[in-house]
DNA sequence: GGAAGAGGACTTTTT
DNA sequence: GTCCTCTTCC
């Protein structure tokens, strides 16, 4: 087995060999410590650990299913899986509900549920959600919850600094959520941390229950994460962390960088192994990313060398403004595919998420592949989220948000008072509203339209538990025919009917293959029905990956989504002050610090080239255009790398156009035909606007390949 | 009393 | 674009 060191340098192949008690890998970008944790898991393995009694922990799914396969492709035949803190925490707190006063299939509630839920709580009462905005109340609630302050704790009270809102929603809050069995992520956390701390028997066990941790992205555990840790190795202490310090971008969640730093305090004889080489970039783009983070001055220095050449010079890209930024950039995409470059080496990192709007219209208009990485989209999506609702009602009535939501979808005459009615009845009935209609009790008062949809809904409810909620699908579809959903939904025959029907398909198809996989899963998930395990699944999925992974696409995420992933191609877009950095942070040096961070970590993920790009003037959610200056990690760009002139040219070489005018029929191989309406621009950067049977796009006469029909 | 359509406010980063 | 509230009709 030691081919699983072959290709490994002596600090690795030290860190992974290592058997028992602490160890910190502390190490720059792209020397190699992902390496370490994956094959050190191999090894392990190798020399018959029980893949049960490890616990591998990342930060995100995407990273936690790439791992697993770098683990399975060292060691071909063996399967583990690995966890993000709060999946493993939940699976944790489904075997230790009861005790915590939930049952073990418990909702967990998203951002947008938690603010729902908040939003309600403060209209109950007097607050005001417009004066002071759930999502604002929820997030400092959130913080509140990462540094382990819960409403019936002291601290809550003493503190001076906590918002009055805040101080008198949060205790509410925590009892709505018990009281609807459901939890929101950061519960997940501290429940669990709780638990353990309170319970010494639940203690004792888990810290029992592993027997090798092993943790990537240390830098980004916040306090509670690392308290959970702390508890789970305190009886063997064979705890493994790797981490980079300059990498830390998680501050807004509670990461604290003191946790890597103290680690050897904490953990007396901890192995220290630094890894030095950088096996991923060329050494301009290293250089570069070094001479960034080298201004920062909250900072553990580290030796980082390059392993590779020098390499190409790094490219700017200047734009008029965002419309040409995504077109320049998609041009300069469409020449590296053109020779020969694989699309899934090709990425586009922005500091925000709302500026992929702007490249994913010039990519579509480009005819370039791409994909959007952890979207939210699929899963927050308008009829996938009324569908789960419907779900979550089944499984758990006591979950009110889920209920609201779903009660009057598709809209049967329920409004609100109605709905106010209801509530008031079942609470006199003592029933959760969702039993109350199941069991197709009146209520009084309520006639007509409001009437005969609650009957409905009930009887709905009434026949999906009569299945015993056995399948996934045969649920939803129960749903979807009882209430003609799919014909109420698309009913304006539109463009976006069509994404509709597809996503509700999707969940079709992706709930079959739960309903297939059940009968491996069930042992996960003791006491659920099939319906609140794929929920239980779900809820923690904030991206589709797995639906499209092998998709041959160019690739979009934000920096955040970036990170312990790595491309040939790097192309940063929206460099500008205010932007990235972002303006939010930009008040403290912590908070520009970080924003450093993140761009470090934008630049060394790319192999062979990177190109910084920015673009003059942006357009305002209100429409109109506004300057933006560039941003100081472009300018720095430019001064490190001599202000190298422009690499970006234009390349005036391509035949003749077609020429077009207002009025003329046009074909266009996806959208059919249609007529333009404006000619923008003069010759290569002509843009016609076109009415097509679905609506108005606006395309580049170069790529859109439009052939003129005659005669029209 | 409800539904559908118009108009306003708001967009950092994630599990 | 999206989400939410307010208005206008049924
Ligand atoms: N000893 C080695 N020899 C050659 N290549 C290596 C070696 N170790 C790692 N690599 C390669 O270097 C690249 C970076 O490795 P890895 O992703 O493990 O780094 P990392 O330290 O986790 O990076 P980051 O912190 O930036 O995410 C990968 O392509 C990996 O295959």
């Amino acid at each position: 087995m030691d081919y699983l060191l072959e290709d490994l340098n002596d600090p690795q192949k030290e860190a992974v060999t290592h058997r028992d008690g602490p160890l910190l890998v502390i190490a720059g970008a792209g020397s190699g410590k992902t390496r370490v944790i994956t094959r050190r898991i191999a090894w392990l393995l190798a020399h018959g650990v029980d893949p049960r009694r490890i616990l591998g922990v990342t930060f995100t799914n995407k990273a936690a299913r790439e791992m697993a396969g770098r683990v399975e492709e060292a060691l071909p035949g063996v399967r583990i899986r690995l966890s993000t803190f709060h999946s493993a925490c939940a699976a944790f707190l489904r075997r230790s509900a009861p005790a915590l006063g939930f049952s073990s299939d418990f909702t967990i509630y998203d951002t947008s549920d938690r603010d729902q839920l908040l939003k309600s709580l403060m209209k109950e009462r007097g607050v005001d959600p417009k004066e002071h905005r759930p999502s604002q109340i929820g997030a400092q609630i959130s913080s509140l919850k990462n540094s382990g302050v819960l409403p019936t704790d002291p601290e809550f009270h003493q503190s001076e600094s906590i918002h009055y809102v805040v101080r008198r929603i949060y205790e509410p809050y925590q009892e709505a959520l018990r009281a609807n069995n459901a939890m929101d992520f950061d519960d997940l956390l501290l429940k669990f941390l709780r638990l353990l701390q309170n319970n010494p028997e639940e203690k004792a066990a888990y810290a029992r229950r592993f027997d090798y941790l092993l943790i990537d992205e240390f830098q980004d555990t916040n306090k509670i994460q690392y308290d959970i840790v702390k508890l789970l190795a305190s009886e063997h202490k064979n705890l493994c962390v790797v981490g980079d310090p300059d990498q830390s971008i998680y501050s807004f969640r509670g990461a604290v960088l003191g946790n890597i730093l103290s680690f050897p305090r904490d953990f007396p004889g901890t192995k220290v192994i630094r890894l030095e080489n950088n096996y991923r970039s060329t050494a301009n783009i290293l250089a570069f990313a070094q001479g960034v983070i080298a201004r920062n001055r909250l900072r553990y220095e580290k030796v980082l060398r390059p392993v590779h050449g020098e390499g190409e010079p790094i490219g700017f890209i200047e734009a008029a403004d965002g419309s040409e930024e995504g077109t320049l950039v998609g041009h300069k995409i469409r020449r590296l595919l053109d020779q020969g470059v694989d699309p899934r080496e090709i990425a586009v990192f922005y500091r925000a998420r709302f500026l992929s709007r702007e490249i994913e219209t010039c990519f579509k208009n480009l005819g370039i592949p791409y994909r959007l990485v952890g979207d939210l989209g699929f899963f927050q999506r308008r009829e996938v989220k009324d569908l789960l609702a419907f779900l979550q009602v089944c499984a758990n009535p006591l979950d009110r948000v889920s209920f609201e939501r779903c009660l009057n979808v598709p809209p049967r005459g329920i409004g609100q008072v109605s709905r106010r009615l209801l509530m008031e009845e079942a609470a006199r009935e003592g029933l959760p509203p969702a039993e109350f209609l199941r069991r197709g009790m009146i209520v009084p008062g309520v006639r007509g339209k409001a009437k005969r949809g609650f009957l409905e809904f009930g009887k709905i409810l009434e026949e999906a538990a009569g299945r015993s909620l056995e399948t996934v699908q045969g649920t939803l579809r129960l749903f979807l025919e009882r209430t003609n959903y799919l014909n109420e939904i698309c009913r304006t025959g539109s463009w976006e009917d069509v994404d509709r029907e597809e996503n509700v398909g999707e969940l079709l198809r992706d709930a079959a293959e739960f309903d297939k996989r059940w009968e491996e899963l069930s042992e996960q998930y003791p006491d659920h029905s099939p319906v609140s395990a794929y929920l239980a699944q779900v809820s923690l999925m904030t991206d589709q990956e797995e639906r499209q992974a092998d998709s041959a696409s160019v690739q979009l995420m934000t920096v955040h989504a970036s990170k312990g992933l790595e491309f040939d191609h790097v192309f940063i877009v929206g460099l500008e002050e205010g932007l990235f950095p972002h303006s939010r942070s930009m008040d403290d040096l912590e908070g520009l610090e970080e924003e450093r961070r993140l761009f470090y970590v934008a630049v060394t993920r790319a192999k062979k080239r990177l190109f910084l790009c920015r673009a003059e003037r942006r357009r305002g959610f209100d429409g109109g255009f506004h300057p933006q200056q560039p941003s100081s990690f472009f300018q720095e760009g430019r001064q490190q790398l001599g202000g190298g002139g422009d690499p970006w040219v234009y390349e005036e070489d391509s035949g003749e156009l077609p020429e077009f005018a207002v009025g003329d029929w046009v074909r266009h191989a996806r959208f059919g035909e249609g007529s333009i309406q404006t000619v923008i621009g003069r010759g290569r950067n002509t843009k016609v606007e076109i009415l097509f049977q679905g609506g108005i796009r606006t395309l580049l006469v170069e790529y859109a390949k439009l052939e003129k029909v005659e005669g029209a």
